[in-house]
This record gives C-alpha cells, structure tokens and sequence, in this order.
DNA sequence: CGTTTGCTTGAATTCTGTCAAAGCAGGTGG
DNA sequence: CCACCTGCTTTGACAGAATTCAAGCAAACG
C-alpha cells in the first residue's frame, strides 16, 4: 500500500526499513472515486497528500463564480491543502479527484515527525519547496507575458502526459484561457501540421 | 548594523543575546548604490539577503528581451537569488536597487547554522515559506483572470507604500502591462474620484 | 434512448499592445 | 543660474488577441 511512496521517496535519498516503518505510521490511506472531493471548503485540514494513483486536481472559485485550476497532481506529486489562498480574495479553495485515485495522507504532525526521524525526508523536503517555489515563478512571469497558445505549447512541452490526460476545459482553465480559444488555438495548429 | 534585523526578527520571536552573536556572525553587510547590481546573471550565490534599508527588485529578461519583475523587496523583506527560474526558458535573472540600500547577506552554510541553532529561526522560516507559496498561488491565479484594471487596483490596495515607491513603469512590468496601459488606467481613475 | 457534458464554430465586442509623438520633469555641465 | 539632455509619463490612432454570447454537434452515461 506504501509502496509508490516508499518508491517516490527512494529515487531521492535511501531508505531503511526502520525509516519505512516510521513512515507508514504516519501515513493514513484514503480511497477517492472520480469527482469526490479531497478537501473541501472549509475544512483546513493541513496535510500534505501524496497521489499514489490516479489524478488529482486544485482549483480556487473566484468570486464571480469562476473556477481556475492552481494545479494538476498526477501519480507521485504532492499536493498540499494548506488552504493557502488569501482569506480576503474571496476564493474558495476544493481539491478533487479527476479520475479514481489513491492517496496517502500525512498531517502537520506527521510531517514534523519525518523532518525530525528521517534526514532525508527533511533534505528532500526542501529541495521540492524551493522547486516548487521557481517553478511558480516561471509560471507568473509566463501567464503575464506570455500569449494564450505560447503557454499551450509550453504546457504541452512540459507536462506532455498530463495534456493527454485531462478534459480540455481543464486545461483552459489551468491556463487562464477561456475553452473556447483553446479549441482554436488547436484547430490552427492541427492545420499547420 | 544588523539592528534592523534583529527588530524584525524579534516581531516574529524572542531572540536571547547569544542567538543574536550567532546571527551577527553569519550575516555579512553590504550597501548597494541605486541600479547597482546585487546579483549580475551567471552568479548563483544562492544567498538569501535581507533589506536594511533601501529598495531592491528582482526580475528576468525574456528571449525577446522584455524585462519582467518578479518581486519588489522594500525593507524588511527578504530576496532570494536562488536563481530560479528555469534554465531553458533562457530568462536571465538580475537583482539590482532601485534605491541606495543596504543589505544583509546570509550564504547557505550560514541559513543552516541558523536552521539549526536558533529554534524561532527556523519555525518562522517555513511559516515565511508558506506564505510567499500561497501568495504567488494568488498571483498567479490574479496574472491568468483579472483585467489589467483589477490587477492595478489589487496592487494598490495590497501594498500601498510600495505602489507609491516605485516608478510606474516598474509597476507596469511587475504587473505585467504596458506603461501606456497603465497611464490610461490610472487617468481615467482619477476622473472618476 | 434521452440527457448531460464537452468540444467546436461564428460574429460581435472589449481589452491591451504597438507605434509614434509630444510634454515634463530632474540632473548635469557649462 | 540657465540650457540642454535624458528618462519617464502621457496621448492618440490603429491592429491584434482573447472574451462573450449563441448555436450546433458528438460522445459518454445512466
């Protein structure tokens, strides 16, 4: 059951048996069909979860009834429900399951006790924060400059897998465009080549 | 000389004469000249350096040669030069002052000894952590929906004293417009009030 | 099947960028 | 102290990109 995290953990640093055990106790399951909710509004549940299978996704309601999808979370990402998100934006934060998934989840203690037992997990820790954080970075700058099928095929490019696997409205709204452009932007496209 | 960021640390915890020893002893000063450059492309630093006094900004230059601002750090803030940023999006990633100011320089070794030394440190550098995360989930969510307009608006009302600091042009890159734009946004505001 | 959901297409409209020019400081050197 | 630069902001005209609104169609689902 801990088998693609143990896994997703041991391309990063070594694992003994101990270090597993530790983290299986602070690990807990949870089955998600296609469509339920990970989180929802409201509940500040501060974990981190793990996508062992399937397919996440997060996603904020602006306040004029708008969803814009922050991230997708495929097999082996992490995503974290630390709310995040400005109380005063009037956005509401949901996490939910595009297709069935897997997770493991693991609360603030849980996370603490790691950072504390397994060296490795805290270097690792770190290093994704920082990832994450330019990657982010890499994403503003790209949304403000960039033009609607500039980021489509720089979406594509990067995470090819994930553009095959999800719903084209998805993807519009991941890349702030509007479904219909999209589908323009690849009948275009699909022209050219 | 560090006084301004003892002060600010200690908003966040108590600080003993003995961490502030450890502190001073990792920090390195230095003063910055208006449009000196804290960090020129090519170096990677990796420091984190903290605003005395002064004003510095951080951006990127795309491959079409537009200059983009990632972060505006007036005092009391922190810059990372973790240069971020991709390598192959081939944005280049500067540092510079957009006053005289001086900063604070910490090396890794120096955030580890922390980290590991002074318990407030580390506590309030994830916390610090989280927050910039969830702040850039907002911008990004901001870049990708809102008009030009509520972008500005959004400015001004987040950060007031940094709006007024700054060169409108300046604004304009961080937020992504033209400063054409943002001359006519900001006339046809004033005629409403 | 019938209904829902997602994708496509068209036309009109809005927003923002580009290009070009002119006004307005602030700073510098004479 | 003044004239001149130079950099920043404003303004106008125009072009292009993307949204909105509306409708149609196909595939998926119960």
């Amino acid at each position: 059951m801990y088998e693609p995290l143990f896994a997703y953990l041991e391309q990063r640093f070594p694992l003994s048996d101990d270090e597993k055990a530790v983290i299986a106790s602070v690990v807990s399951h949870r089955l998600l069909k296609k469509g339920e909710f990970l989180l929802r509004e409201g509940e500040t549940a501060r974990v981190g979860a793990f996508v062992a299978k399937g397919f996440l996704r997060s996603y904020v309601i602006d306040n004029k009834g708008k969803e814009h999808i922050i991230q997708f979370a495929p097999e082996n990402w992490w995503v974290s429900d630390k709310s995040g998100m400005n109380p005063d934006t009037a956005a509401t934060f949901f996490i939910d399951a595009i297709e069935d998934t897997e997770v493991l989840l693991m609360d603030l203690s849980g996370h603490l006790l790691l950072m504390d037992k397994v060296p490795g997990y805290a270097k690792s820790f770190q290093a994704g924060i920082q990832k994450r954080a330019t990657a982010k970075d890499t994403r503003i700058v790209n949304s403000l400059t960039a033009t609607a099928e500039e980021r489509y095929d720089d979406f594509i490019k990067t995470y090819p897998s994930i553009a095959a696997r999800v719903p084209q409205h998805m993807l519009a709204s991941y890349l702030g465009i509007t479904p219909e452009t999209l589908s323009r932007i690849r009948k275009l496209q699909t022209r050219k080549r």
